[in-house]
DNA sequence: CCCGTCTGTCTGATTTTCCAGCATCGCTGC
DNA sequence: GCAGCGATGCTGGAAAATCAGACAGACGGG
């Protein structure tokens, strides 16, 4: 019925925000979409759509993005600014960080400087693109 | 042509775990599909078709479930299970964890469940399939 | 037995995604 | 300038996935 060029899919803020990311990564990387298609299997023409938020990330697709692009995986979904966790992140806390050697363990807790330190100076940080 | 009763295609063994950690989840929080449903806007049919392994879950969805679930989203993605339940690591928290906000919270635990699975093998990237 | 809840599954309709191109942009070299 | 080339956006259908809205079986109490 309604003509709309498909172009103008672009409605959701959060998958916007998603394929944002996804392109930041890639650029940071330095890699072509064709390329990382080849690596996931996702089709080129879907990297693109992704990017530009008028796709859906299945959550495997995603697992294999964060993979190649060596992420975690939360790195894409993290909330930027949601004060709605309460404790509950610490439910599932302990499983998380046992079975660490001494060397990730170290990782993490540099990590876990990085992004105090990077919060701290956060509002410097706009200009992204 | 093939009248495939859809419910057969339950073949992708990623998807079946995801959906497995999904349902033991729920399950243990006494959760309803109904009432996961009411929360995420998920339509239960989906839940269901979901936690069989049958239905792919989108990267906003899963973020959806792991917040109402209260685990961090990589719990689900998670490479193999770590059976690890020992205490020691908490026993302490090391002062670079304190005074994280809960965003933070999570990317934390997702690196540190990157970290492990990053260990566990790369074989997984390879060829497409 | 009769309800009520929960979950699996079907059908037809709707929505999304894929494929194959094509157009454009930025480069590079001629 | 212009031809070539890789990278990306974007489109027109065809094909696939998903949804709403049922219905049915299992289970547990009154």
């Amino acid at each position: 019925m309604t003509p709309e060029p498909a172009a103008l899919r672009g409605r959701d803020p959060e998958l916007e925000l998603l394929g944002e990311r996804l392109r930041n990564t890639r650029d940071y990387l330095g890699m072509s979409q064709q390329h990382v298609s080849d690596m996931t299997g996702i089709p080129r023409s879907a990297v693109s759509d992704i990017e530009r938020g008028s796709r859906r990330v299945d959550s495997l697709e995603l697992k294999k993005l964060a993979r190649l692009y060596m992420r975690p995986v939360s790195y894409f979904l993290a909330k930027e600014e949601e004060a709605d966790l309460g404790e509950h992140a610490l439910a599932g806390l302990p499983r998380a960080l046992v079975g660490l050697t001494d060397g990730d363990w170290e990782e993490v807790l540099s990590f876990a400087e990085f992004l105090k330190f990077r919060r701290a100076g956060e509002q410097e940080q706009e200009r992204g693109e």
